[in-house]
DNA sequence: TATTGTTATACTCTATAACTATA
DNA sequence: TATAGTTATAGAGTATAACAATA
């Protein structure tokens, strides 16, 4: 404990502070997905801060590097934001030197996105990052009950596929 | 399917484009939360229309209705947000007519929080509208199921406590 | 001095709508 | 006409910092 690669917990979100009642937000999944959430995003947001990475962002770069060429429509429809929102986020992940546009020769109009040597440097790191972070917070879960948890999580945001 | 309670799914995030690599994100615990949270806020936020509440109000309501005379600091801990948030949210409350500021005889710097007769009664019918809700999108698990993920969660959300 | 609520200000992420240049 | 990207604008929701009244 009290290591220092570990931050202090008490900076963050308690999801139950003593002596209140929680009514029924206690027995809703919605409530706990929430919560888990709110959680997960301090720790991943304090973990990437160094390189200035956010969550969407991390989710835009992963997805770039995965699919060559896509198309900054297409992004925004896998990252489930409006296209102007997907204009920003490539926009500031140009200025951080990660993202470039390239020109389509089939369609003037459209570009693809690719990452620059910087970026594919770099999510290398912020990769191994993340994925340590996860594990960590996942560890009093074991490998099964992560597996097992990512399932249900699938078929909560997948309801009629 | 196609029942006129139920919503249009393609108005929502779609966690899975065809034909699109999502590399590591699928195995992020982390990203499965971040997917289902998407996915149940905007079944929440539509179900909650009506009366204009959104999650961070419903939550409030919940606090507030069964904690008498808690103060605007403590709900701020509570839901894990600054001060400067729980005055405006309690003015949105206040302007809805749920919430109402009471004087606290022994501090006059504070008040207490309470639920106007309004609050009251309609906290019943929003509450019966989410629980509804969250069943619903939790079906697929089963009531075995859903108790298993909320312990789950609450593992991830508590780290080390 | 410390705490309660408040205000001012700013930032992130999101949305809608209108625009341009291509298709 | 429709589509790809862009811009303008707005609204939640969050944060920090400074303030007045009270403890």
């Amino acid at each position: 404990m009290n290591n220092k690669n570990e931050v202090s917990i008490d900076a963050f979100f308690n999801p139950h502070v003593p002596g209140i009642d929680y009514g029924v937000l206690d027995s809703l999944v919605g409530y706990g997905v929430r919560r888990a959430q709110l959680a997960l995003n301090d720790l991943f947001i304090q973990s990437l801060a160094p390189w200035n990475i956010t969550p969407p962002r991390f989710s835009a770069l992963i997805v770039i590097s995965r699919n060559p060429s896509l198309k900054l429509t297409q992004l925004a429809k896998v990252l489930g934001i409006a296209r102007s929102g997907a204009v920003m986020l490539v926009d500031a992940l140009e200025d951080l030197g990660y993202v470039e546009r390239l020109d389509v020769p089939e369609d003037r109009r459209a570009f693809g996105l690719a990452l620059t040597a910087k970026g594919q440097a770099d999510l290398v790191a912020i990769t191994q990052a993340v994925v340590q972070q996860d594990q960590l917070a996942a560890r009093p879960l074991g490998a099964a009950g992560s597996e097992q948890l990512l399932a249900m999580l699938q078929q909560l945001a997948n309801p009629n596929r």
